[in-house]
DNA sequence: GCTCATGATTGACG
DNA sequence: CGTCAATCATGAGC
């Protein structure tokens, strides 16, 4: 600190000395009277007089002398190349989130999941959501990709920055090749390090974004009423053997505005709701019997016609008291 | 605010 | 893969 000090106040004496940048070799014919560019020429005199000094290649010998004694002591602190699972994890997990790959559309996650119709027959809604869900994730997708240009970049220009100066440092003072290297290591590893937050904080974004569409997704609407009575008039209409083919769940989803997945979480939810508590289904029965009586909704046709639920393949008919269909 | 209804999710099973 | 059964979470009625 104080040798700098010195060196400094030495400089601007010198500077002062002179009426304008002089650097006494005749580096310099500027007319520059910049601090800056005044300290910039003295320190190139200066490297100058140090590369032609006489006692130059002595002080070379010594320095290499300590070179070789400190150089095991370099190799103890040289870091220990870890693996980096935790970095896996991360590309991984970007990659599947489809963040990692430039700009294309992401693939699976939930919003692939989402149907194309809400309850009550919005078939918008979801898409709505769907398509915020995807403009977010491609928001996120950009941000992370031009931070991770400029990481790469300014690690670039930094590694550039550095071997350049280890160069020209080498023509005063012994510089190893695996010291160079080691340099290098080092850049690129801090470098890592921040890219490796940078995927963190991505993978954090991502996952935000996907708890909150689930979130919203899971938020229940209750379907129209129509829906409802489409659904219930198949399920009460097919006792029996209320499994709806593949083809009746298409009919009932469009009939109603909903999604097939939709029908077929209401004939599962139906089902086992039924079966627990046939009494209190009985007034429903009644309505929605009666209502289809001789006005058989043949959306893709029952598999079979029984007075009770009963499991697809078993053949077998759930115990069963109730619902009683009108005589 | 409580209770019940109901759509969605999850894990096990065949 | 479809279904069952349990469970969660929210809507709706009071």
């Amino acid at each position: 600190m104080g040798t700098n000090l010195i060196c400094v106040s030495v400089t601007l004496e010198w500077c002062m000395t002179h009426s304008r940048c002089s650097d006494g070799w005749g580096f310099c014919t500027k007319d520059d009277f910049s601090l800056s560019h005044m300290l910039l020429c003295r320190l190139s005199y200066r490297k100058h007089a140090l590369n032609c000094h006489r006692m130059k290649p002595a002080l070379f010998s010594v320095l290499c002398e300590i070179k070789e004694k400190t150089v095991l002591n370099i190799r103890g602190v040289q870091e220990e190349g870890l693996p980096d699972a935790q970095l896996m994890r991360l590309d991984n997990m970007l990659l599947a989130e489809g963040v990692s790959r430039p700009e294309k559309r992401a693939r699976g996650g939930p919003a692939v999941a989402a149907g194309t119709a809400t309850p009550g027959g919005c078939p918008n809604d979801n898409s709505l959501e769907h398509s915020d869900y995807r403009a977010k994730l491609s928001q996120i997708r950009q941000i992370y990709h031009s931070e991770l240009e400029k990481y790469e970049q300014a690690c670039r220009e930094f590694t550039t920055h550095v071997t350049n100066l280890l160069q020209e440092q080498s023509r005063t003072r012994p510089v190893l090749p695996e010291e160079m290297e080691r340099m290098v290591g080092v850049i690129h590893s801090k470098f890592r390090a921040i890219q490796m937050q940078l995927k963190q904080s991505t993978c954090e974004a991502v996952m935000t974004l996907r708890s909150r569409f689930l979130d919203a997704r899971r938020k229940r609407r209750n379907f129209s009423k129509h829906a409802t009575e489409v659904l219930n008039e198949y399920f009460y209409s097919h006792l029996s053997n209320p499994y709806p083919s593949e083809e009746a769940k298409q009919e009932l989803a469009r009939k109603g505005g909903i999604t097939v997945s939709q029908v077929s979480n209401w004939f599962g939810n139906k089902r086992i709701r039924y079966k627990k508590n046939m009494g209190k289904f009985q007034e429903e029965a009644t309505i929605y019997t009666a209502n289809t009586e001789g006005n058989t909704t043949e959306a893709g046709g029952p598999r079979s016609q029984a007075s009770c639920p009963s499991t697809p393949g078993s053949g077998e008919p759930v115990p069963c008291t109730s619902p009683r269909r009108p005589q």
